[in-house]
DNA sequence: GCCGATCGTTGACAGTGTCAACGATTGGAG
DNA sequence: CTCCAATCGTTGACACTGTCAACGATCGGC
């Protein structure tokens, strides 16, 4: 036990102090390092308010808004005022911040690749394959999927980075039939303990008939099975309220959605909604089970606990 | 290839900014972050004089003179004036420092022990294996054994590393007869890229008899098989300068060398010297390699190039 | 219409990393 | 022996980072 914890701390001294792999400041970066390391997460997250680019980035509300004006000030993102909110900001990366983002990327491949280059091809895909097998196991003994209030920070900000996503991928935001917040009967955040990294919603549309809404997971965060673990988390959320037939609804573009739906068991099925944004139509039969799994793990634990129930239904 | 830098690059951002793994900062520590990590790695170096610490924690000088001043104002280091040359520093780690050292060592451990409590034993595991095979390989891929002149900084800074870990060790500093610079034909640097992390020298003590002096690798990198290369490296130097036989002398306490030499073919043999701490003495015979194999990787690429060679005999 | 909560900004400050300049000391050339 | 260049450690200056507190502007609910 003692052995194992010093194995560990050893790796992370290889790694902070010995071999620079971690250590993305000195790329000859046109930008500080804390301004590059922000231009590359808003990058992945953009277009988003700023407060929720504060809890998903988990970063003081200080230094982002004064690393946002500096990022502005570079013409390398665009704050808007949120027309539906004036207090808010809305912020996107500029096709120059892209550009730039691009050219740090070139160079942290480069770094990367040098200091790998002395590996032969079979050692080089031991290492991949090893830190690729830590990551998973890592992020399995890290991450939680929580039940949240739908109104939760960490829920809407995840959500929100959802509907950003998705207003990226599409070039254009969603439908106003799938914008403002929707009735969820169980909301669920994955979550690493300092920031919320995923989102998914339960609502009821029949009696006994559940639906998924806005399951999302931050890119760095895919590839892990974590996507099959919040599928599973929200079926047996369902099960416990009874349903025995889940559907949702999805888009061509989403491949990956498209690719963990089938996956796990869910059929296509035809149109069963006017979500205008929606092409492709799926249901799963729920078997009642015997045993509900408590696959939710750790408990309920809302930072601002909602007095009122959850609501229910739409 | 594109894909493989990706993969390295993923997990290079889930350890920097998703899992604290290596966010060792808020440790509710009586000292700010830098302090702490440098009382580390002094501790671990001591007694050492300031400017080799500064060559192998490779900081910068202001930085180690400020971190120092505050460490010695707590009473967690000592710094006298080298009696040898009153422009250098000794610096010790007090009692004091060693104690709030190992309060900050349960403290990381602690924080290790709960990110990874989620893990079932195997998992933990195959975790701790994935990592130990990522820094196996990383290390491999990184480290160089490059040969310096016997005065480059990097080679003195490395050899004063062994004779303080040789007096913590010992609770006394080396006898006389081992102090002072040794008239090497060969010496040899361990080093990252970034800082020295070994050494190990080669001189002639006959004609065709070569002896291995001040071997040593930082504590963070023993176990990872560079002692194994280091003195293989010093084995095809001696070929190369036509030694059949090469011997050296330890010490009864140095269990990880005792290890390492007779692992690579060493056999005890009678003292063969007069050093009054050595204890045990090994020789070993080298077969005429047909074809001197380049295991010293890189080329010679000294800082400050001497322009007379190096000295050779004693 | 008022009040408390939320949002973003700004000031202040400790900590950090880096460059340049400075005295003190050393070792060697002349 | 003297002088000079190199080395060593220290200090000043400055930019960058992270955090706390205070502030106006705005919003939502009673």
């Amino acid at each position: 036990m003692r052995d194992e914890l010093g194995r560990l701390r050893r790796f992370n001294r290889l790694l902070t102090q010995r071999i620079g792999l971690l250590d993305e400041r000195y790329l000859g970066s046109p930008l500080p390092f804390a301004q590059a390391r922000l231009l590359y997460e808003v990058a992945v997250l953009a277009p988003l308010a700023t407060h929720h680019l504060r809890r998903l980035l988990a970063v003081d509300a200080a230094a982002l808004s004064r690393g946002l004006v500096a990022l502005q000030a570079r013409r390398f993102v665009r704050r808007e005022v949120d027309p539906s909110n004036a207090r808010n900001r809305i912020v996107e990366v500029t096709a120059k911040g892209r550009q730039v983002l691009a050219t740090l990327d070139r160079r942290a491949d480069e770094r990367v690749g040098a200091m790998t280059a002395g590996l032969a091809a079979g050692d080089r895909r031991r290492l991949l394959d090893a830190l690729d097998q830590a990551r998973r196991l890592l992020v399995g003994a890290v991450v939680r999927i929580e039940r949240r209030a739908a109104h939760h920070p960490d829920a809407q900000a995840a959500q929100a980075a959802y509907l950003g996503e998705i207003a990226r991928r599409f070039g254009r935001p969603l439908d106003h039939w799938n914008q403002g917040p929707i009735a969820a009967a169980v909301s669920l955040v994955v979550a690493d303990g300092r920031r919320p990294m995923g989102c998914g919603a339960l609502r009821e549309i029949a009696p006994g008939v559940g639906e998924i809404k806005r399951m999302w997971l931050h890119p760095d965060a895919r590839g892990l099975g974590l996507g099959a673990r919040l599928l599973a988390a929200l079926e047996a959320a369902a099960r416990g309220l009874g349903h025995d037939e889940i559907r949702l609804d999805t888009n061509d573009r989403l491949r990956e959605a498209i690719a963990l739906y089938e996956g796990a068991g869910y059929r296509p099925m035809k149109r069963y909604n006017d979500n205008p944004d929606a092409t492709r139509f799926y249901a799963k039969q729920l078997r009642p089970a015997r045993e509900i799994k408590r696959i939710v793990l750790g408990r309920r634990c809302d930072r601002r606990e909602n007095p009122s129930p959850t609501p229910t239904g739409s």
